[in-house]
DNA sequence: TGAAAACGTTGACATAAGTCAACACTTACG
DNA sequence: CGTAAGTGTTGACTTATGTCAACGTTTTCA
């Protein structure tokens, strides 16, 4: 599937995301667009603030997402990061429409394509396509997450490492240093350090 | 809603939570019970192994079921802890069915009821109640997955039991000290000596 | 019920990781 | 294009936590 204008340009990843994965025709897909508007956003840029309700779903077209918070003490820590092709948000607000306990940033001069809750879960609610991409976002963000906490307790910085490099090859190549530490809980001194022995 | 027998008195908690969260009738609530079995485990009874593929989802009754591994240098880490009136299998072996990297047990004697993964994934496709049910689980376990990364990251021991007791009242009161500290990712001396700070 | 195993607590010591600061290098952008 | 801010690396020092062992208490189950 190819478009002519840019506009549908913008639809192109997510046509091949969900081509990747159901077979669903040319109306519904169509259907499906017209909930998404394209947007672009600049290296830093927050697109959601602590404290603040998470309304909207991104796909990501190009670029990288970061959530994160920041405690007390002024420690960040990043939990995920989202690239290329990858939906994100701060899904516990999304779920809950309570106010997030994180940031959602852009760490890249990004485009994307939002869609807004509403929207979203009358899509996931209407089309047995969304049910299942929704079902497969939680359940995959589930796992990610179980494998992150046992990839994580015990573990010591140089096994974080190569456990990051191992499960996620691009991302120490993708993200700074002080990001990827705050991901790993580690300080940058460290992470610097443990690189150098690997 | 009251059972007379005992065969049906083993439904009571499922019912329970069941109508707390859907209006739903008699003959469906019937239809969800007959893919349940009732089963009785022992105190530290292994429910699933590592590399064991996971067909069983638990609801339980009375007791404990938790979820952990076992890494090379032969350090136990526990990721989930599940009480009565909860759900709990070893969820990325299920969904995916690989081989699990974690172990299920029983922490005390304990009853439950059983379905097959057949039943529950068509559980999930022919009742709208129990395809919110399987949603609502993916997105609570996300969620607390979430609140555990952050809740870790950056803090210290004693930050962590704090964290625990005001997020899981119960936790500390019903887990011995050394699953306590496997879940915490510290030491049970560590975890003793913070305790004794509080 | 009673012996044996498991558990929780505490002290002394070892160590991995954090903090802080200095430095060179890269990146951002007015 | 050039300055200023940000980043990664490294060294010296500090500190929280792990390790190991000893002890008394509780739990288990034959």
């Amino acid at each position: 599937m190819q478009f002519i204008n840019t506009l549908q340009a913008a639809y192109q990843p997510l046509a091949s995301y969900l081509v990747g994965r159901f077979k669903i025709d040319e109306q519904k897909l169509q259907g499906i667009f017209s909930c998404f508007q394209p947007v672009k956003v600049s290296r830093n840029q927050i697109l959601l603030n602590y404290n603040e309700v998470c309304r909207t779903y991104y796909f990501i077209n190009t670029g990288c997402l970061r959530l994160f918070t920041v405690n007390k003490a002024g420690i960040e820590t990043s939990r995920y990061f989202a690239f290329e092709g990858m939906f994100a948000t701060a899904l516990p607000s999304f779920i809950d429409q309570k106010p997030a306990l994180e940031y959602l940033q852009a760490i890249e001069k990004s485009e994307l394509l939002a869609i807004s809750r509403k929207d979203f879960l009358q899509l996931v609610d209407t089309t047995t396509e969304f049910s299942h991409i929704y079902r497969e976002i939680l359940e995959l963000g589930f796992v990610n997450a179980q494998k992150r906490i046992y990839g994580f307790q015990g573990f010591d910085a140089l096994e974080k490492v190569k456990w990051v490099i191992e499960s996620q090859p691009n991302f120490l190549l993708r993200v700074s240093n002080k990001m990827a530490a705050s991901y790993l809980g580690i300080s940058p001194s460290t992470l610097s350090r443990a690189k150098s022995r690997l």
